[in-house]
DNA sequence: TTTCTCACA
DNA sequence: TGTGAGAA
């Protein structure tokens, strides 16, 4: 399929679809007339690269672990370099706070609305921010 | 419709 | 990390 088709079924801008190609994240052939083409697993793997990006990964990073997330029952280097392991654990790990984070941002999210629809229903006030938890900015 | 590149937030 | 514009 062709860059069109592909940005329609994955939602992503035509646009960002070659910037992930210029990142080395995907690898499209190329038509004669120098349009890219891409397979039907390029779909997923569009998918997955978007979830890593929104999972906090850097582009350099899922280029490297990509091919393991695959199918991650296939061990993809059998020598892995310490490197590599180092890496995915640092990445797991600093998804695991950025899951804390967000989960603690939610729940404050959720008791300020508990509250606010609480007083709407009875006609007391919601209360003072400053008695809540402070909202906490995630990791950068 | 697609390509590319340069500049920019 | 991503976007906008212009030209082919």
């Amino acid at each position: 399929m062709r860059i069109g088709e592909l940005s329609r079924r994955t939602g992503t801008p035509r646009r960002l679809l070659r910037y992930y190609e210029e990142q080395g994240l995907l690898l499209p052939s190329r038509c004669r007339n120098g349009y890219r083409a891409y397979d039907e697993h390029a779909v997923d793997r569009v998918m997955q690269i978007r979830g890593l990006l929104d999972a906090g990964l850097p582009t350099r990073i899922i280029k490297q672990v990509l091919p393991c997330l695959d199918k991650p029952r296939t061990i993809h280097f059998p020598r892995p370099e310490p490197e590599m392991i180092a890496t995915l654990r640092d990445e797991r790990d600093r998804m695991t706070e950025r899951i804390r984070s967000l989960t603690r941002n939610r729940d404050a999210i959720s008791e300020y609305l508990d509250a606010v629809l609480r007083a709407g229903a009875t006609g007391t006030t919601a209360p003072e921010p400053s008695t809540r938890p402070a909202p906490e900015a995630e990791p950068s």
